[in-house]
DNA sequence: TAGAAACGTCAACATGGCTGACGCATTTAT
DNA sequence: ATAAATGCGTCAGCCATGTTGACGTTTCTA
């Protein structure tokens, strides 16, 4: 029994953390988003395309998880506000690929700013020998399909 | 510029893995609650009666952060399903104070368990050594007002 | 040339937030 | 003792973001 309460303990330690902090990480750019009019569904669209410099509609699809009447929303919006720009895939006329505009990447830029600090400040206070374990655990935190859909640690 | 651009680099390496292991770690749950007609807001509500023991309705308020209208409709939906029980304050009869039924308890406690095992496995992978960087990492993520209400890292 | 694929789109609906306004006990201050 | 403030619960309407299902179009592929 001491094994499953120890183990329950630990769990809730990290459940807590992971959602105090993990709502303080998505404030700080939700504070920005709202001066714009804009979600946290179109921060990530704007953050995935940009990551990619360029991405395939149903690549981004997969990435977010979320059904093709939900991202066409938001991608209409996006490209309404002159944020994101669809052109023809040149190898297949079906699939449509997405970029930002010059307008898109300074927002996405100003979001990921608003969240730098305080990523920069959770580092610094975990100490550098710290950050391995920190992708190391928020990688196997994650479904191993998305695995593939991150980039290189460092 | 070679300064912003790593800062902006280890920031998105960090943003992206909190994006998909936050939505791994919430998922564990929400099939479980998805299966008794529940959400991820009842769930928010179940762990902090739970790990209170019981706690006075302001004070889940100020936990979760959201409007007295929107954790009322939460908690009569437990309240109906007979999860949360609300008494009165022996000291103050204007405030309720929270507790958990004994099937709310035993609920609370599925939905923990759905998620251990994946904290448990991302423990491991960071070896022990990780379990205090990342603790530090997450607690400094969050908002320092909400640093009081976590419990003490084993 | 038929069928599959990769969309976009319309419609209806659920969840979980929000604001504003009101009411009602209960406690506190005058 | 009474007036005001506090801590709720509640009704109503709205917004953001997701869902399913159905349908149409263009473009590849077998």
């Amino acid at each position: 029994m001491a094994d499953a309460f120890m183990s329950d303990f630990a769990a809730r330690a990290i459940a807590e953390r992971l959602f105090f902090g993990y709502r303080a990480f998505t404030g700080d750019a939700d504070r920005v988003l709202a001066s714009r009019g804009l979600g946290r569904a179109h921060h990530r669209a704007l953050y995935f395309i940009e990551r990619a410099g360029s991405i395939p509609v149903h690549e981004l699809l997969a990435t977010l998880g979320i059904t093709k009447q939900a991202l066409t929303r938001v991608l209409r919006e996006l490209m309404d506000a002159q944020l994101v720009e669809r052109r023809q895939d040149p190898t297949d006329g079906r699939r449509g690929i997405l970029t930002l505009t010059e307008t898109g990447r300074a927002l996405e830029l100003s979001l990921l700013h608003a969240q730098r600090a305080r990523i920069e400040f959770a580092l610094a206070q975990a100490g550098p020998n710290g950050r391995e374990s920190i992708h190391t655990f928020l990688e196997a935190l994650m479904e191993p399909d998305d695995r593939a859909r991150i980039g290189l640690a460092l």
